[in-house]
DNA sequence: GTATTACCTACTTCTTCAATAGGTTTATTG
DNA sequence: CAATAAACCTATTGAAGAAGTAGGTAATAC
């Protein structure tokens, strides 16, 4: 399948959906998954592990909901991605905690990965979720 | 799990393999099998998609085997990866013959992915199976 | 004609993704 | 204080895909 699994992707918009909506206070699960189109079960299962990190915290009770904890400029993609794909790695034997690869020493391919690996690891890092915000405008947003 | 599958590695590894030994003519699948530890039965199902793309030619009977066709330098290792990875796309909506997504006009991660795409093309498409050879030395390979 | 090799179709097993179900705890409000 | 609204928590399910296996058929060399 996609390099990039739905948990991701919807993990993303989410926060940019929030990062819009940052002035409005704590915003219900309810409201972000009925704007974004995901199903609220599943979306919490996604937020949860966003708090747990401290991207967000939760508020629960009525007028609850979740709030940013940073301004969105001070998120990366990476960081965010990092967090909700089980793993960015290029292939197996780079993944985080693998068995050091027997082969290692006469790998002729290694060094393709680890460049992937970078390649990868630039771009998401140097994308944050300021600059997927829709551009601030008349009656989009407010100045406080 | 990773980006790459076995099968995408195996069958880099491979076309590497049997670039090291392009001068020996054809080359049966159990010696590639034994010499990269990779299961016979599994190889020939890699072996049939290269066949099948003419990266390579295969030879029935004895003395038969696998060969290239090209130089190792006019093999990118995107053209091999695109044809044995089911698909190396960033994301499900950029896939080859995916529905167009209803939320393309307003989705903010859209560019994102596709800049993912161009980055991954690019990385792939700059690296040869020639690149990836072990360093011609002394007794290690002969010039005609 | 026998051995060797590629070629072909189908199947199995295991894991992971995506989503669902059903509850418990915390906070607000009337 | 009771009702309501919300986050929080554990477990389960269903479908798809990855990885590998099994058993046969066709071509070629000797």
């Amino acid at each position: 399948m996609a390099i990039i699994s739905t948990k991701g992707r919807y993990a993303l918009r989410v926060m940019i959906d929030m990062a819009e909506h940052r002035r409005e206070g704590y915003i219900p699960l309810k409201e972000i998954a009925q704007r974004q189109g995901i199903s609220e079960k599943y979306l919490e299962s996604i937020l949860k592990t966003l708090v747990r990190a401290r991207l967000l915290t939760g508020l629960r009770g009525k007028g609850g909901g979740y709030k940013l904890t940073r301004e969105p400029s001070l998120y990366t993609v990476g960081e965010i991605l990092r967090l909700t794909e089980d793993s960015l790695a290029p292939v197996a034997c780079l993944e985080e905690g693998a068995a050091v690869c027997p082969r290692a020493g006469e790998c002729r391919t290694l060094k393709l990965w680890k460049g992937l690996n970078d390649v990868l690891n630039g771009y998401f890092n140097s994308v944050t979720v300021a600059d997927l915000m829709a551009p601030a405008q008349a009656g989009n947003d407010y100045i406080i």
